[in-house]
DNA sequence: TGACAAAACTAACGGTGTTAGTTATAATAC
DNA sequence: GTATTATAACTAACACCGTTAGTTTTGTCA
């Protein structure tokens, strides 16, 4: 009840208004019975934190199966985008700091997000530049969701929509031109 | 006096410790004292923000300046990148919502950035195309501070220089292919 | 020296997470 | 049905946070 309240809570509203002292008066009760229920505040957010990453892998999942190769790597990268910005409190608790302090941040991310990476490895790329493409594939999504969270790329005559599309296809030919799939 | 004092007590210990209480401490007055100088901590954070950018400005115009545009692009590239992790804070001052709760976020990021900005510019691609380029780029750059912060990108046998100048080394191919500065 | 502005002070408010110690409630064993 | 015991609530307090109002000290300039 106290996770499914916070969750409530957080997504309603964010991390703004989202305490010990509103949540518990949410769930009528006191401050401190909280501590019945859970060793802190931090225990909420590590535990979200690993229901997003469920959440998310459970989404890149849905759209990357079933579909060949080059579809599954833009469906994953449109769903990557989309998870973020249509939950961006659990996204945010994937990634800040809130929930992380203590935790292996890199292993919830990687979890969440290894339907795509099985798609990549599906291209059969060299063992290092896998790594290399991996690595810069997620920081480019990754950063793409936080500046367009702030305001950037509002101006202009193009969408962002179109600038992440772009993008991720000039990853995916970078993908094919290093994958030794079409050797096979 | 007060803005000194913040800056090097944020640079030395983050934000964690960093408090009215304990920079008013260090300065040898009491907490409301600081309301005779600043309108509140926010002013602080902001107006270090604004520092921020002057000094990511600097560094990248030093990075670039009298270069040949491809050498300049690279240089502009690693220079964002060590300016991030060498200035961690006031490089979180710039993107994290501390400072930027009522503040024209892009519009600070832009002036830091500009440097690179004009270098890219230099390439003469389509508006439209240096628009895709520009935020996508800048979006990789970000989204790998970010992501190498957090302890992603430990294991493997490939560094993370190595994946960051192969991926700026793959930006710059595009955007030369692009670019209408050969046919000049 | 008197006037005035600058910068310090005290005291308090409402907010945060958290702990210790205590009481009521619910479930289990005899 | 009563005694036991674990569960979950409670009160009271602590140490921190940013901030405000009102007051006093300090310093400067005429």
């Amino acid at each position: 009840m106290v996770l499914a309240e916070s969750e409530k809570m957080i997504i309603k509203s964010g991390f703004e208004g989202f305490s010990l002292r509103t949540l518990s008066e949410k769930l009528g009760i006191k401050p401190a019975s909280l501590y019945n229920h859970i060793s802190g505040i931090d225990e909420i957010y590590v535990m979200l934190a690993e229901k997003a990453a469920s959440m998310m892998r459970y989404e890149l999942s849905r759209a990357v199966e079933g579909k060949p190769a080059d579809e599954a790597f833009i469906s994953g990268a449109v769903a990557y985008r989309e998870f973020a910005e249509k939950n961006r409190q659990m996204y945010l608790l994937l990634i800040s700091e809130r929930a992380l302090k203590n935790e292996d941040t890199a292993f919830l991310g990687r979890h969440g997000f290894s339907p795509v990476v099985d798609v990549i490895k599906s291209y059969n790329l060299q063992r290092e530049d896998f790594l290399h493409f991996i690595r810069s594939f997620r920081a480019f999504m990754h950063g793409f969701v936080e500046i367009t969270h702030n305001g950037f790329m509002q101006r202009g005559p193009v969408s962002k929509d179109e600038t992440y599309l772009k993008a991720v296809n000039e990853f995916l030919q970078i993908l094919k031109r290093n994958g030794g799939n079409m050797n096979a």
